[in-house]
DNA sequence: TCCATTTGACCCAC
DNA sequence: GTGGGTCAAATGGA
């Protein structure tokens, strides 16, 4: 028992020096953009970005680890049915068997997710829409748009506040090679921190997605918002500029200009188990702090 | 024609 | 019985 208290102390010093690293690197990152002239420092910028990357995916890799610690000693020991895949924060899968024929189970497969944006740099397919009692909004379903090539991931979305301030819950993880959308050139040029977008244009990735209907997503809280408490995007300096930046150019500009792509690993098997940021990849730099500050507060009584 | 969204219906868990 | 998640036909845009 005490071996494993060591090599659960072990495990968590080096996430939290990954996680730490990695907000770090953020910090900078975000400096440089505000000090940088445009054109400048993009190479730096993305060596940060790539930096970022590295140290979420081992810092979410060396987690994984962990937990496959837990459950080796937990079912070493037998504590009585404590499954750790499967008692995780109360949210819940369905699986379906036959049409309309859905069991619910309890899964850890799952992730929550606050952001500023509803977008996250993955293509999604809006699937199903349900009011959800008690809820001033909608909740919107999405799966990966690549469902055909066999991706489970899945998303719901749901606006929680009059300020725009989405939550997202994830299931599963891409599966596909393919989780990325594109963004016109001009938003990540024009200003990354006001468009509140991050440019991770590299050499690695070259293939060519599909852009999700990011618009479409806006407007159709927007839609709700102005039936229920009007315009709520006004009170958000950084994400009118944000999707004014999107939906300035239309879809079909969204399609026409694709130079810059947002790399979101699911190669390599360490990058697998990074959907979390995977999917994160091109969210608002807030949500990456704030995603980070939450990670801060990660709770390791447990161990 | 293809693809994404909308929306009512279906079905299950609670 | 109700609420939530999903399906799939209808619809619309490119």
């Amino acid at each position: 028992m005490r071996k494993l208290n060591q090599n659960l102390r072990s495990i968590e010093r080096r996430l939290m020096e990954e996680l730490l690293a990695g907000r770090n690197s953020a910090i900078e990152l975000q400096t440089l953009l505000h000090n940088s002239v445009k054109d400048e420092g993009s190479t730096s910028s993305e060596e940060l970005a790539m930096k970022i990357l590295r140290s979420f995916t081992n810092g979410i890799s060396i987690a994984s680890s962990c937990t496959a610690v837990l459950s080796a000693q937990l079912s070493a020991v037998d504590c009585g049915g404590g499954d750790l895949t499967s008692s995780g924060e109360g949210t819940k899968k369905v699986v379906k068997d036959k049409r309309g024929c859905y069991k619910r189970k309890r899964t850890s497969d799952s992730w929550i997710k606050e952001s500023p944006t509803v977008e996250d740099g993955c293509a999604w397919r809006k699937y199903g829409q349900k009011h959800i009692l008690h809820s001033k909004y909608p909740r919107c379903y999405y799966r990966c748009t690549h469902k055909s090539q066999g991706c489970k991931a899945k998303k719901q979305v749901q606006k929680v506040k009059e300020d725009p301030l989405y939550q997202m819950t994830y299931f599963s993880h891409h599966t596909c090679t393919d989780t990325r959308i594109m963004l016109p050139q001009h938003i990540v040029e024009l200003d990354p921190i006001e468009s509140n977008l991050l440019s991770f244009q590299g050499s690695n990735y070259n293939h060519s997605p599909k852009p999700a209907n990011i618009s479409l997503m806006k407007q159709e809280f927007e839609a709700v918002d102005t039936q229920i408490v009007g315009f709520p995007y006004a009170k958000s300096s950084v994400n009118t500029s944000s999707w004014n930046g999107i939906i300035g150019s239309g879809s079909s500009g969204c399609k026409q200009v694709l130079s810059p792509t947002i790399p979101v690993p699911g190669d390599d098997l360490e990058e697998e188990a990074s959907g979390l940021y995977s999917c994160a990849s091109m969210n608002s730099f807030h949500g990456l702090e704030m995603e980070v500050d939450q990670l801060g507060d990660i709770d390791f009584e447990l161990w």
